[in-house]
RNA sequence: GGCGGCGUACCCAAGUGGUAAGGGAGCAGUCUGCAAAACUGCGAUGCAGCGGUUCAAAUCCGCUCGCCGCCUCCA
């Protein structure tokens, strides 16, 4: 059974989806009016995770995450660049979309643009207008904030307690200050779409609102975001939504925490903003995403170099480990795992994603056998027997296997791993192999001190020797 | 001011009332001509602090201290 925390309840939950195997999802995408940064990372590769695992578990899921594509800060930019909103909109999905695909995050089933939804977010306007929940004014549609009772139940909040206005200027149209706009009335150089209210374009939440409604119907079983969207967006979203439909939005609820930077949260005010292109020239992707994941996805983490070294040297001890499998025992990574043994190795990691999908206890628990089969080989090379490898290896290998495919880490060919790295190496591999030579004369000649200078010289330019029994080899330092 | 959360070894980090996973760094050892990789050992008598509940608490309750987030656009 999956355990899934409500942010509506505030507690972990027994996971059952409306219907029996089908799960509904819709995760907030990103405002396309700059790139993105690595905290959009982390909420997409977080929800990735979710998607591949409830996936894994055999639930059909349909996932849907959005771009906003209409917005002020889209407008803005747009005016400054002398461009139109779509050019600048167009310009971010593609950035986006090459950032997703760079770190392996998988595509939503569906990908719905503001733009392309507004007939639908008419028509919700409209319907909360005839119900009552919504008020025309000057061409603005407010909804009307106190005609919903259930009004801050996902936030906490007391509707009393909220001291409207204390830090936004309070707009005298509307008839309480907690009253959020709909629809706003477009003003010289907006977009706008025509509608009954005239000429305008939707508010920030309602887009939500109408685009899973299309999508996946009334009630979503995951719906998803940033912590920050809590409160007022998803508060927003849930009291239009429930309102319209007279039905429960969202079953579960899910928020990741944030990435922070040197404790402090990513802000333009601070300039402290690290887009996921920058973060890919220094580190490899699965290293960012292994990163991501070695933490739960509702804690707060702080991203700093040393996390991201570390990540880059724990991927490097499991892919040195299993190399070794393929290298030094074949034909028992071949074999055929075995059922039981499969199980027994798989369940741990099943337990952990049920747990509220706890990826950093699965890879903890990944790192753990990693250990045991480095030992188990050493002895098996030591006494000649290798009985103990032979249900052991090829069961492991199927966890890799699994476990890499809904984590996204893990998961790569052996060599396109090895390979990537020697981007950052500053010698041609001929120059090396004739040096492995040169050397390889010295130690027959036992000409160690030359020996020792060819290997240092190495060093220098990023590259490690190992001599092994079969021969020397070598790879890129980290 | 209101609401929510966090504080686990040098760093990152899991932890479901039953006696502290894992990774990195460090030290010592095995292996090696020397290394590297790997393995072995060492490393929190204690989980911010103080009380309480319990046979048993990092885990539950209370208080205190420190940090952070939301309440405004924000992943």
């Amino acid at each position: 059974m999956i355990r899934v925390y409500n942010t509506l309840k505030g507690e972990k939950e027994d996971f059952i989806p409306q219907k029996n195997n089908e799960v509904r999802m819709y995760v907030c995408g990103p405002t396309v009016y700059d790139l993105s940064h690595i905290g959009h990372a982390r909420s997409a590769v977080a929800f990735d995770g979710i998607y591949r695992y409830l996936k894994y578990r055999g639930y059909k899921v349909i996932y849907v995450r959005n771009y906003t594509d209409v917005d002020d800060k889209i407008i803005k930019k747009a005016n400054e660049q002398g461009a139109s909103p779509k050019e600048i909109a167009d310009r971010y999905i593609k950035a986006f979309d090459e950032d997703m695909d760079a770190l392996g995050v998988s595509l939503p089933d569906f990908r719905p643009k503001v733009t392309e939804t507004m007939d639908e977010i008419i028509r919700f306007v409209q319907t909360l207008i005839d119900k009552g929940y919504a008020y025309v004014v000057d061409g603005d549609v407010y909804y009307s904030v106190r005609k919903f009772e259930k009004y801050g139940a996902l936030s906490k909040k007391n509707i009393e307690e909220l001291e409207a206005g204390a830090r936004v200027e309070v707009d005298e149209r509307k008839k309480d200050p907690l009253d959020f706009a709909l629809w706003k009335a477009s003003k010289e150089n907006e977009p706008w779409w025509e509608s009954p209210w005239g000429k305008g374009r939707p508010g920030w939440h309602i887009e939500c609102s109408a685009m899973n409604r299309r999508l996946l119907g009334d009630t979503l079983d995951i719906h998803g975001g940033g912590k920050d969207l809590i409160f007022p967006h998803h508060e927003n979203e849930m009291a239009q939504s429930e309102a319209a439909t007279g039905k429960p939005f969202v079953r579960y609820w899910m928020h990741n925490g944030f990435v922070n930077i040197n404790q402090e949260k990513m802000s333009k005010s601070l300039g402290n903003i690290l887009t996921i292109k920058d973060a890919l020239k220094n580190y490899s992707a699965e290293a960012i995403r292994l990163f991501l994941l070695s933490s739960h996805y509702r804690s707060p983490i702080d991203y700093s170099p040393d996390v991201l070294h570390d990540a880059e040297t724990s991927l490097d001890r499991f892919y040195t480990t299993k190399e070794r499998m393929e290298k030094e025992w074949p034909e028992i990574v071949k074999k055929k795992a075995d059922k039981n043994e499969k199980g027994r190795l798989l369940q741990p990691f099943i337990d952990a994603m049920d747990d509220d999908f706890n990826t950093a206890f699965a890879v903890g628990h990944i790192f753990q056998e990693l250990h045991k089969a480095n030992r188990l080989m050493d002895e098996a090379g030591e006494t000649g027997n290798s009985s103990a490898l032979i249900p052991y290896l090829p069961a492991l290998y199927e966890l890799f296997k699994e476990a890499g495919s809904v984590l996204g880490v893990f998961n790569k060919p052996l060599e396109d791993y090895f390979d990537a790295k020697k981007k950052y190496i500053k010698i041609s591999e001929d120059e090396i192999k004739r040096l492995i030579n040169e050397r390889n004369n010295a130690r027959r000649s036992k000409n160690w001190a030359r020996a020792d200078e060819i290997r240092a010289e190495l060093e220098d330019k990023g590259i490690i020797l190992e001599d092994r029994s079969d021969g020397t080899i070598w790879k890129v330092k980290r």
